[in-house]
Order: C-alpha cells, then structure tokens, then sequence
DNA sequence: AGCGTTCGTCGAAGCGCTTCGACGGTGGGG
DNA sequence: CCCCACCGTCGAAGCGCTTCGACGAACGCT
C-alpha cells in the first residue's frame, strides 16, 4: 500500500502538497495538481482512513440505528436504509450500520471511539432514553420521529397527522360521512412510537373540523386480529363506507377478510391506506393510498447530518408534507 | 475525551501498560490491571478507532455489500443483515454497509483506505466482476452465493441443491408421482444468480434418483405471471398433484389464483414452498416449507471471516443442510 | 552463590495523515 | 523603485495508539 509520502516523492512534491491537491484546502497550481493526481493514479494511492481521522477528527461515518424486529414494516427500514447508504455516498460518506438492540451503549461506543461524525437514529420512541445519551456526544445526530421532548436534537419525518387529516378530506371528497381508521397494532401505542398517536390525533381533528362521524381502533396481527378489530369498529359505529388503514401488516388480512365476507372494495366499501407505493400496488386490490416517503425521509435525514457538521444552522424539526395516490380503493358515494 | 495517556497518569503506569491491560498481549499484574481499569472508567475513556486502525492496521470493522432492488426478497435481506451486525458485534466489530451499485469501486475504496478488516459480500452472481477484484485486495472476504468460480474466496450458502432433493423427497414421502417447480422469476436465471440453477438441477437430479415426472418453469412477477406459469406446466405436465415454489414473491398472487380457480391447497393441490419461516406462517395457508436460514447463513459468514482474520484454515465453502417443516399445505396422495 | 528465566513494566519509535507557520517569488500600488 | 500582499509550496509538529526491545526484580536451578 502506497502512502502520502511515497505519491509525493513520485511527484516531486512534499507531502503536504500531496494532502492540499486532495482535500482543496489550499491552492495549488494547475501541473503541480497533474502530476499529483498522475503519481496517485499510477500508484493506485488511496489515503488511509484511520490516519486521516486521526489527524483531522473527521471521519467520513455516518452511524445508523436501526430496529430490529419491529412492527414497523421491514420494506419501509429497507427503504430508509438503502436512501441513507445512497444520500451518505453522495456527500463522500459510509455508513456504519446499529441496532437498536445495543441502546445507549452502542451509540456511546461508536462516538467515543470516534468512529463516525454524526448519527442518525430510527424508531424513536415518545420517551427515548437514546435521546439524552445522544445530548451528551459530541457528535450530532438526526432523529427519524418525533419524541415528546428532543431536547435540542435534529428531527425529520413524515408529518403523519396531516396525512390522517389529508385522508379524511380524500374520502369526505368522495361523499363519505362515515369513516373508520384501522390503527397500527396496540403493541405499537404501547411501544410510545409516536407516529402512531399522531396519526390517531390528526385523524380526530380533522375528523371534527370535517364534521365527519368517525371511530379509531387498534389492529392486532393476523386474521384474527383484523376480525376483533372489524367487529370492534362496527360495535362502535356501524355501516362506516370507509376505511382508513394505517397498518401495513393488516392489509393482506383484511382484505382477504372482507372478500369473504362478500364486501367488494371499493363498491360496498371504500379504503385509503397508509403504506408505500409497492405495498400499495402489489396487493390484489390496487390501494389508494398516502405513501410513506421512506426514501426522502432517509435522504433528509442525511441531509441535515451533513448541515449539522457544516455548522450550519438547521430547523428543529423537519416533517414532509403528504402525498395521496389515487388508485382502485375509493369510490364516491352517491 | 480522554486520551491513554491521560489514562496512564491517572492510573500511575505507563501509556503501554494501559494499552497491554486493554489488549491483553502482555501479563499485568492483578493490581495494576485494578487501578488501570478504575481510571478508565473514572475517565470514560473509549480508546480512538482511527488511532487504534493507524497503529495496529486492524480496524475492527466488516464491511457489508448488500444488494440494493432486487429480486431476493427484501425480509430475507433483512434477516441476512441483522444476523451479520450481531454475530459482528459478539466479536467485538461493527458493519459498514455498501451497496451493490458501488460495485467494485465500493469495495476498492473501503479496502484500500484501510476501512475495514474483511468484507462480506450477498448477491454473488454466477460470474461475478467483484471476485476477481476481492481476490486483489489486501483483506480476506466471504461470499454469500456459490459463484462458478470463487477463485478461493470463502462461499457460504444453503445447499440449494439438497434443498430441492429435500422438497421432492417429502413430497414423494407423500405419495406424490406428478409435480411441477414453480421457479424463481426469469430475470433471476438471466442475471446468473445461481442458487436458482442449483435449485433447478437438484430438482432435475432428485426427480430422475426418485422416478417422478416433473416440470419446472419460472414465474414471473404479479398475477399475470403466476397465470402464465401455472398454464406452461399444464401444457407440459397436465394434472400435477403438488408444486414446490422457490419463488416468495409469487406465493401470495399463486394461492389467490389457486384459490379463484376452486383449487384447494392441500386437498387438491400440495404445496412446499422454499422462504423463510414467516412468510410460510403468514399466508392464508400455513405452507410447508424448506426453510431459507438466512439468520445462520449471516452468522456463519462472519465466523468464517473471523477465522479467515485469525488465520485459521477455512473450508472454501460451507452449504448449509437444508430443513423442511411440515405445515398445512401438504396432503398425502391415497 | 551464581546463572538463566520469567514476570511486569517502561520508553520510544513509528503508523499515515492534516495543518500551521514560514518562505521565496511574483505582481501591483504608492 | 520599493514594499506589501498574495500565491504556491515546504517542513515539521502533532493526532492517539500499538508494539518491540530493554530492564530490574524475583525466582528456581545447579
């Protein structure tokens, strides 16, 4: 492996000629730069990692948390993942890959070793003890959610109580009056994810300002799980002619439960779903649905790590409007 | 942040003996050791990576190419990476994860400036242009895939091959004479993936060792594909009384279609299908299945690039024995 | 008693890079 | 015409750690 020193001498320059020709930081001539680059590429040179960081404290890591079993989707992590990885190398980084299982001490860890310039952490929980351990780095970090208190720390995600509120206007659009939300499995309120809640607020809000008739329940898993939750929602409000599904998971099963229960979507019964387009699109019913932007998240999440370490000043909180895709769900009623 | 020299006073010794309690490569005395490890915790100090990596040329880190869209299905990548960050991190490494669309350019970049310790690469493909650059670099790497020539790069896999003999098998147990593949979509075959081939010839060998009439056929994606598959076996093999399905994405749109067409699973049809356990459990038919291990593959990939960092002699390749488990979908045939 | 070992510790030399201050040379302004 | 400023380059001082050789002390052996 060739060194800084061994691409100088090649070149006929010193080293530190070697180091401005690579970082810019300062100016060097025209030929002084050719032959650098020619030394660098004849020698197949490539600067070493662990002394670059070492000598400027920067090291071109960004660390990401992820969950790992979680009732959030795992295409959606998938997605958030390959956009951060995607937007990192755009900006000249890596990324070093966390779970979420490892908590504090692996965040602790990763900074204190210097191993990465800024973190950015998924699945945030309404009361996240990550949340004053990342406070006490000195590296900054991105939250992907919304906590009750982030206490300083960059936030970014989808605004989802504007989405409820974006589906319920979609629907009211189309004459509906009754409207039942199936919320995420109540593993996840319990988990204090708090999308979950906003969703559920939005929803209520704008379900008064739209002076709508509406019920929310929770939706556990699997088959059995859709029909408690079906039964509960028609105990509570019958005849509802839409459904708003913020669950994934529930998707497959309820439909296949409303099949057999002769209900045709969306001729006896409208659906707007929350979920990303290929779920959307690859159920046997085509969904209408309010995507969720996995991918922007994760790219502005990378985004403001980066304004983060420029030192530039950056908005709090960052929540991307919502986007309704008009597919085979949603009939009008009359 | 602490240094270790900050440490070495604090404790009363010298930077060395620090580091020799921290690494162990040389005896220090049980009270020494006492006062060391109390300044470092007195301290919080987390020794530097890039340091450590500049010294030692050992970085601790393994990086992680995964594939980005692509036709494996996205749990089982899921799975696969989960596994390789926690079994990484039992031997104290972490992962940097690339994408396959860096290429090897990915690989070059990371191994050159001295990133990482050893690399662990999904997606292999039958004439993979990254085999011969890992073979170039300076750090051992793994495969994960079976290419045509791994030009002694570690491989490790499920044995694709048993796997198949294993499907047909059960199901010749069964009293099944008559029985139709159901492969992988054709851009799987034509991008030289070769688990698919190995499946198919496993297939092909078992039927002729067993004395079954077989048909095998690819599916591709949605609805449509599993139609024009299910027609093609028909055309060549009519009345089959069990498919095995290696192909995750066609089993929802294949029992929707079974199931429109009044056939039962497994009254009418059996079925084994090759995918990770929940997605066996989690389709309106609990199917039997050969198992996709993609949690042991992950952690035997990163015991054998451990093995391969100690300098411990490693089989070329390892394939993991396949395992069937018996669910609902299967019948026996009279 | 003398010698060779082993044990526990220290000192110092790097590992490869960035960055700061310095310095000769050139050009423009007074 | 001189001085100052700026441009392009160099030299050297670290950044924080590992590791090798060395060394005194304690020990067992003959």
């Amino acid at each position: 492996m060739p060194t800084i020193s061994d691409v100088a001498r090649a070149a006929g320059v010193s080293m530190s000629t070697v180091s401005y020709v690579l970082s810019g930081r300062r100016p060097i001539s025209a030929e002084t730069q050719a032959r650098v680059k020619a030394a660098i590429a004849e020698l197949g040179y490539h600067p070493h990692a662990g002394a670059r960081a070492l000598a400027s404290s920067r090291t071109s890591v960004l660390a990401l948390v992820v969950p790992l079993r979680v009732d959030v989707s795992v295409p959606v992590i998938m997605q958030f993942v390959t956009a951060v990885v995607t937007a990192a190398r755009t900006y000249n980084h890596d990324v070093l890959l966390l779970t979420k299982d490892e908590g504090t001490a692996g965040l602790e860890r990763v900074a204190g070793a210097t191993m990465v310039d800024a973190l950015i952490v998924m699945d945030v929980e309404r009361d996240d003890v990550r949340i004053p351990a990342l406070g006490r780095l000195k590296q900054p970090s991105v939250l992907v959610g919304l906590p009750d208190d982030a206490a300083g720390i960059a936030c970014v995600d989808l605004d989802f109580a504007a989405t409820a509120a974006e589906c319920l206007r979609h629907l009211a659009g189309h004459g509906h009056r009754r409207i039942a939300l199936v919320g995420p499995s109540p593993a996840v309120y319990e988990r204090g994810t708090t999308y979950a809640s906003r969703f559920l607020t939005g929803f209520t809000d704008a379900a008064a300002e739209l002076g709508l008739e509406t019920v929310a329940h929770p939706c556990g898993p699997g088959p059995a799980g859709v029909r408690e939750c079906l039964a509960a929602i028609d105990a509570e409000l019958p005849e509802v002619s839409a459904l708003v599904v913020h669950n994934e998971e529930a998707l497959p099963p309820l439909l296949e439960e409303l099949r057999t229960r002769g209900r045709r979507v969306p001729a006896d019964l409208s659906i707007v779903a929350v979920c990303p387009r290929d779920v959307a699109v690859g159920l046997p019913v085509r969904l209408t649905s309010a995507d969720i932007p996995a991918h922007d998240v994760g790219t502005l999440a990378v985004e403001t790590a980066m304004n983060l370490l420029d030192g530039r000043r950056t908005p709090g909180t960052r929540l991307l409007p919502p986007t309704i895709v008009e597919r085979d769900s949603c009939s009008s009623r009359d």
